[in-house]
DNA sequence: CCCGACTGTCATTGA
DNA sequence: CCTCAATGACAGTCG
């Protein structure tokens, strides 16, 4: 079983992959996540486990979702713990590929887009990240901005973009790879589907790996041809030409729903930008500033870029940092991935996060060979192709300042950034924080000479703390975040289903609906079987109600069904249909390893009984030595229910163990027992119950276990998403910044005196002041930090 | 034979 | 006081 379930689920993989290729979206995060519990049994696997809940099954079943994460039965729990790391390590494996893929699709698409369309926006730097993430956003901006283009150089950005493409063919190779499908596997994966979909689960299931292979798919789409891309964007878009609803990469969730979120989001960042820069700058008025208007342009932009961005790191990523664990490198590419598919919809928000992630990344792990790529841009987008393309704009607005500087930008903001508050010389300085910004903007030479190219602002301090503290985190973030793709909403969901944990209540917290639905299943199954009324009945009868109970009654003749053996049927009914079959015959055979006592070991127990012994086993083992007779029909007997045959006693244990109370002491009463077969009965009845709280209890722990696993995804995707929003924020704020600086430098430049000549940059500045209006200050030498 | 996993059982505790 | 569920600990079985 186990391996052809293995077999089964490697292959579901396989086929997951093909859907997701053919434009099927598969989102197996949501149901691992809790949503979807059936789904996330297949995935995990039919643990037992989880399927036999037997005495909630009764209650559950109106719940619909069955599945109890308590089930008694643990023994595939592992082996789907193991699928389930499989699947994860397909993950990661894929993502590898895939990224690669995207990475060289929109290496390939924007490098040609860029030349082509935007040749004349590319005008220098390589630092021109923003140009590559957006090259569309560009053009808007300087739309927007109303400044020269001259000013905005973040078009130039665009042709760093083309810089990183390299490794496109080993993406595809390992693309290739994964796509191999033999009509084989096809054929198992419909078989597992098939069997998923008895069990109760659905495709959905597999979106997760659908998500992989969407990212796949868009990656390599690029390679094939340039149209490909283009369908990518419209998937990233959320809008799927081929009619599957758009998932984000990490969280597998559809397009739809995030490009909602993605606006919110963006929103947010623009707030956030304002914020900062008010804290900065003494504007009086959000109005002023351009960020607005650059914000949607961004995120109309981005789609495209965001993709390419993602391309270009992992090809960078891996020669660049040998030292660091592949396997990791390609995680945090991964989830960078699935952030910037999420944000597909808001290009500004994949190419601000891409460029952090990539600073994030080159930080940690290869200054050097980001910097490489980026060489013309800024230092932050080292690492990842993804951040070039979102940071270009600031290298692009200071491409001459950063150059020089690459290496010490990120160290240099913060230290800069004190300089500048402490220095009043122009408020614009200390908005920008970035010192280049006041040695650039200001500057009368650079800002008079070639403000147009120059001119963009740098990244501010601000920007560079931020992205160094993000950075650093963020790979670990990222990592976590492309095991899993979890909502927040999930992982509260989590947070409450493990609060609200309690023996029986573990159902509730695998998921709401996962636990009655797997309980349901159980219940089912059994009364699929002919003998399964019965066992779910009785089986019921601990947890269930007294009435259920009474029904059981009529099954009397089984002699020793327990509710262990109940969900043992569940289980086998479950995985294992076959096995099923033979059990009624057995008439309520327990789950027991079917210990071989002999009839005499009962008594042993009983401190009444001649019998006593601590080592019952060896006994029995003797005992049925000399009566073999009796192993056939004890071999599927628990002990128990030998001592009870033993004994005589005129009722199942079922009976004994699952009989409330007062119908148990009825039942004694009717029945004239000796001392001995009471004492009997009561031990099974207080053996039985209290194996079924073992088995409860193992499974509550089992499910503690996994809700905390899962607890820890969810929270690491969610660090992962805040750390992107983040760097959304931060891309936003940027931009802001650049658009602030050119509109400050056109209002500048346009600046007369009384005799019409213009203001020299160097020696005076526009300062805001609260009220929203503009002065122009003669600036002081302390102002111009800049070296 | 050893080991790990699984399971049953016992004793205890608390509701 | 009884019943029951939960749980730690122990031991047996099995692969």
């Amino acid at each position: 079983m186990l391996y052809l379930k293995k077999y089964f689920t490697e292959g579901l993989i396989q086929f997951t992959i093909l859907l997701s290729l053919i434009g099927v979206r598969v989102d197996v995060d949501t149901y691992l996540s809790n949503q979807l519990p059936p789904l996330r049994e297949i995935i995990l696997g039919p643990s037992s486990a989880y399927t036999q809940t037997q005495f909630h099954n009764l209650r559950n079943t109106l719940d619909g979702y069955g599945i109890h994460p308590k089930s008694v039965d643990l023994d595939h729990f592992f082996t789907t713990r193991r699928l389930l790391n499989q699947v994860r390590q397909l993950d990661r494996l894929s993502v590898p590929s895939t990224e690669l893929n995207t990475w060289l699709v929109h290496r390939d698409s924007e490098t040609v887009v860029s030349t082509s369309s935007q040749s004349s926006i590319t005008l220098d730097n390589g630092a021109g990240l923003e140009d590559v993430n957006n090259p569309d956003a560009t053009p808007a901006m300087r739309g927007g901005s109303g400044a020269p283009e001259s000013t905005y150089n973040l078009n130039a950005a665009d042709s760093s973009l083309g810089a990183v493409a390299p490794e496109g063919n080993q993406e595809q190779g390992s693309r290739d790879g994964n796509d191999d499908l033999t009509k084989e596997d096809i054929d198992l994966i419909d078989i597992l589907w098939r069997q998923d979909i008895d069990l109760g689960a659905g495709r959905e299931v597999f979106n997760y790996s659908n998500r992989q292979k969407e990212s796949e798919e868009e990656k390599p789409s690029p390679h094939e041809n340039k149209d490909r891309n283009e369908e990518q964007e419209s998937w990233r878009n959320g809008v799927n030409l081929q009619g599957a609803q758009p998932v984000d990469g990490e969280t597998g969730e559809s397009i739809p729903e995030q490009l909602p979120g993605i606006g919110s989001q963006t929103s947010l960042s623009l707030q956030e930008c304002l914020r900062l820069l008010e804290a900065t700058f003494p504007f009086g008025e959000e109005s002023e500033f351009p960020a607005p208007v650059v914000t949607p342009e961004i995120v109309s932009n981005e789609e495209a870029p965001s993709t390419s961005q993602g391309l270009p790191l992992a090809p960078q990523l891996p020669p660049a940092e040998p030292q660091l664990d592949l396997e990791q490198q390609w995680q945090d590419i991964m989830a960078i991935m699935e952030l910037q598919a999420m944000e597909v919809n808001n290009t500004s928000l994949q190419s601000n996060s891409s460029s952090v992630d990539g600073t994030s990344g080159t930080t940690e792990s290869n200054p050097g060979g980001n910097f490489e790529l980026s060489t013309g841009s800024t230092p932050v987008n080292q690492d990842v192709s993804l951040h070039q393309a979102s940071l270009p704009s600031c290298s692009q607005d200071f491409p001459q300042m950063f150059n020089p500087q690459l290496d010490s930008i990120s160290i240099t903001p913060r230290t800069t950034m004190p300089r500048l508050s402490s220095s009043n010389s122009s408020n614009i300085n200390s908005t920008f924080g970035a010192t280049n910004l006041t040695g650039i903007f200001l500057p009368p030479h650079i800002n008079s000479s070639s403000n147009n190219i120059t001119s963009t602002p740098i990244l501010p301090d601000p920007f560079s703390t931020l992205l160094e503290e993000s950075m650093l985190d963020e790979i670990s973030l990222l990592d976590l975040a492309m095991e899993e793709g979890f909502s927040q909403a999930q992982a509260s969901q989590l947070e409450d289903e493990l609060d609200s944990d309690s023996g029986l209540s573990l159902d509730s917290s695998h998921s709401p609906a996962s636990p009655s639905s797997s309980e349901t299943s159980c219940s089912s199954a059994a009364s699929s079987s002919s003998t399964s009324a019965t066992f779910s009945e009785e089986g019921a009868v601990g947890y269930s109600t007294d009435s259920e109970v009474a029904t059981a009654e009529t099954e009397e003749g089984a002699v020793g069904g327990y509710q262990p053996g109940y969900s043992k049927l569940c289980r086998m009914s479950y995985q294992d249909p076959s096995q099923f079959h033979g059990l009624p015959q057995l008439d309520g055979i327990s789950h027991n390893h079917t210990y071989n006592l002999p009839l005499s070991s009962a008594f042993s127990e009983h401190p009444e009984l001649p019998i006593s012994t601590g080592k019952k086993t060896v006994r029995d083992k003797q005992h049925s030595k000399l009566q073999p007779h009796q192993d056939l029909l004890d071999k599927h007997a628990s002990r128990d229910e030998r001592r009870a045959r033993a004994m005589k006693i005129p009722f199942s244990n079922e009976k004994i163990i699952n009989l409330p109370v007062e119908e148990f002491n009825e039942l004694l009463a009717k029945h004239h027992l000796s001392e001995a077969q009471l004492a009997l009965i009561r031990d099974i009845r207080r053996r039985g119950k209290n194996k079924m709280a073992a088995q409860n209890c193992r499974k509550r722990k089992l499910d503690t276990i996994i809700n905390l696993e899962q607890g820890v995804q969810d929270l690491r995707r969610d660090k992962a998403r805040l750390l992107k929003e983040k760097m959304e924020f931060i891309r936003s704020l940027r931009q802001m910044k650049q658009k602030m600086q050119s509109l400050y430098q056109e209002v500048f430049t346009q600046l007369r005196d009384e005799e019409g000549r213009p203001y020299p940059p160097s020696e005076y500045s526009l300062q805001y002041s609260a009220d929203g209006s503009v002065l122009i200050t003669p600036r002081r030498d302390d102002c111009r930090a800049e070296p």
